[in-house]
Formats: structure tokens, C-alpha cells, sequence
DNA sequence: CTAAGTGCAAATAGTTTGCATAGCG
DNA sequence: CGCTATGCAAACTATTTGCACTTAG
């Protein structure tokens, strides 16, 4: 976790009261330092290997808590669990997800984003945020390479 | 539920050793000539005003299947629940949604389709199919219309 | 001190499944 | 008839919550 990260949630934590307390933090510094796009069990297994007492429920409560200081954005890529991933100081972007061994892209294009807008103000929309994940086979399983599952 | 989705339905029904039954008939029936955006529960509703006696798990169990035969898709719009649209002889096309009131309108635009194909070809993808969402405030309630909830 | 945070287990919500029975082909 | 579909209730999965106890400020 960067300086930067660790003063929004500072200046975030303040000013709503909240404490800053042990498993928070080992929460807060495992999710960033892991990257990607974390399930919570993903992320409480990993939590788990420096504190195995940290319970799901905490890290279920920090996630939402990320999540609502705009730390964190919650992601649903249809596998049935809520995915997390990091979102200070980064770009948005979206998602080229593979649909046989699971790689997740991340990509960004402003044309689109552009489109998008417009789109949006044809309908009389005023767009705050927008998701867009494209679904398909990645280069390596076009040519029969092994899912995650399978290797 | 018109003749072309009968068809489809029937073909697929047939290929694949399926009945038609009494609850499936009523089921089909109701989420096309609903229409829209519908949870299974919201379905499940309307099917027991024909019908009490018909249980969630046929309603999820014919949904699951009209999705496999592609006259449905599931959509996630982050309330924790599945919902189904008709998507037999209609184009594809993407939503924007009021995070207010929760409406939710359907576009459809060519040029971010072919972009999109694009940033995926970039990436050394095959996109198969894909999902866009944008969510926003409609013209109603930026103008401090009132939520369908409050309504 | 004392309000906020945590762990645990129980509670929810949405969805799936096992099994005995009903009904299409 | 034989096999698939249905209803019901129990099982499951992901997530939330109530409560007694701990802890940061």
C-alpha cells in the first residue's frame, strides 16, 4: 500500500470515525499488495496466512468499508462472487475476461468512453460510472492451451 | 410469445429430448409477454397468478434452460439477483441504468461494437459475447423526480 | 473510560438439488 | 410403459447480522 492509499483511507477513516485497528490494516495492506481481482475468500485465505484468527465477517466489513471510500470497486464477473479490486489513483478501465481459463485483462480506451457519454446523453443520462466486460477466448486458449483448472 | 419463439423453442425442445409441459408452456409464455428485465421471483409472481401451484424451482429451471437455447440471457445488475431477458430475434444491445429510480433504458450502438472487437483483437482475444453497462441518473431524476420506492 | 470493532455462530437471500410422484410422448 | 419434469423441502453458497467481548483513542 502506497502513501497515497494510506492517506485517503486516513483522511476517509477520520472523518467517519473509524478506528484503525490490527486486522483492518493487515486487510487493507494484504488487498493491495496482492492486486488483481480478489474474492473476499480469495482475500481472506491470504489474510489468514499472516493472522489465521482474522474472521470473514471483518473482512467482509473492511471490503464494503473500501468500497465506500472509493478505495475499492466491487466487480461481479458472473462466477457467483463479488470481486474487489484496487481503485485509488488508478484509471478507469474495463475488463476482457476469458471465458475458458479465467485470465482477466484489464484494458482502457477513451474513444469508447467518449461513445459512451454520448450514448448517454441521447437518453438524457447523466452517467456516473459504467461497466463494460467483453467475454471471449484469450490467445493462449484459441490454440487449445490448458485452462487454470486443467494445468 | 410469437410464432418464431415458438419454433426456436420447439426445435431446441425436440433436439434435445425435452417435454413441453403444462408449467414450462405457462412459464415461457408469461416472460415474453412480460417482458423486460425480470428476476425469477418477479416471474415466479406472475406465473402464480395463472397458476399457485408452480414452484420457484421449475421457474429457475426453465429460465436456466431458455438461456442455454439462447432465447433468454441472465443479466447481473448488482441487486444480488439474476434477471432474464427475451432475447430471441431481437440485436443485441447494451443498458443504461438509473441508480435512482432503477430504470432501465436499452441501446444499441455499432461503432462501440466494432471498437470494442477492436481493443480485443488488440489483446489477442475473440470476443464471443460481451456486456455494458452504464449507470447513471435518468433525465427524471436529475431533475429530482421521485424513485420508483418512494413513489 | 466508552464508542467502535471483532469473532462467532446463527440468520438471510438467492439458487440448486435429491427424491418420490406425476405426466408427456 | 419409460423417462423426463415437477413439487417440496432440505442443502448450498455468498453475505449479513446480533451479541458478548475486546480494543483503539
Amino acid at each position: 500500500m502506497n502513501r497515497n492509499m494510506d492517506e485517503v483511507l486516513q483522511h476517509y477513516m477520520a472523518q467517519h470515525g473509524l478506528k484503525s485497528t490490527r486486522q483492518r490494516s493487515l486487510i487493507i495492506d494484504t488487498f493491495f499488495s496482492v492486486g488483481g481481482h480478489l474474492s473476499v475468500e480469495e482475500l481472506w485465505n491470504k489474510v489468514r496466512e499472516q493472522d489465521i484468527k482474522v474472521s470473514v465477517a471483518t473482512v467482509y466489513r473492511t471490503m464494503k468499508l473500501l468500497g465506500e471510500c472509493g478505495l475499492a470497486h466491487a466487480r461481479n464477473f458472473g462466477d457467483g462472487q463479488t470481486r474487489y479490486e484496487a481503485a485509488a489513483g488508478r484509471h478507469h478501465h474495463d475488463h476482457l475476461i476469458c471465458t475458458h481459463c479465467g485470465t482477466i485483462v484489464e484494458f482502457e480506451d477513451d474513444r469508447i468512453e467518449q461513445m459512451q457519454d454520448g450514448v448517454a446523453r441521447k437518453h438524457g443520462f447523466t452517467v456516473t460510472s459504467h461497466k463494460m466486460e467483453l467475454y471471449g477466448l484469450c490467445r493462449n486458449c484459441q490454440r487449445g492451451g490448458k485452462a487454470k483448472s486443467e494445468a
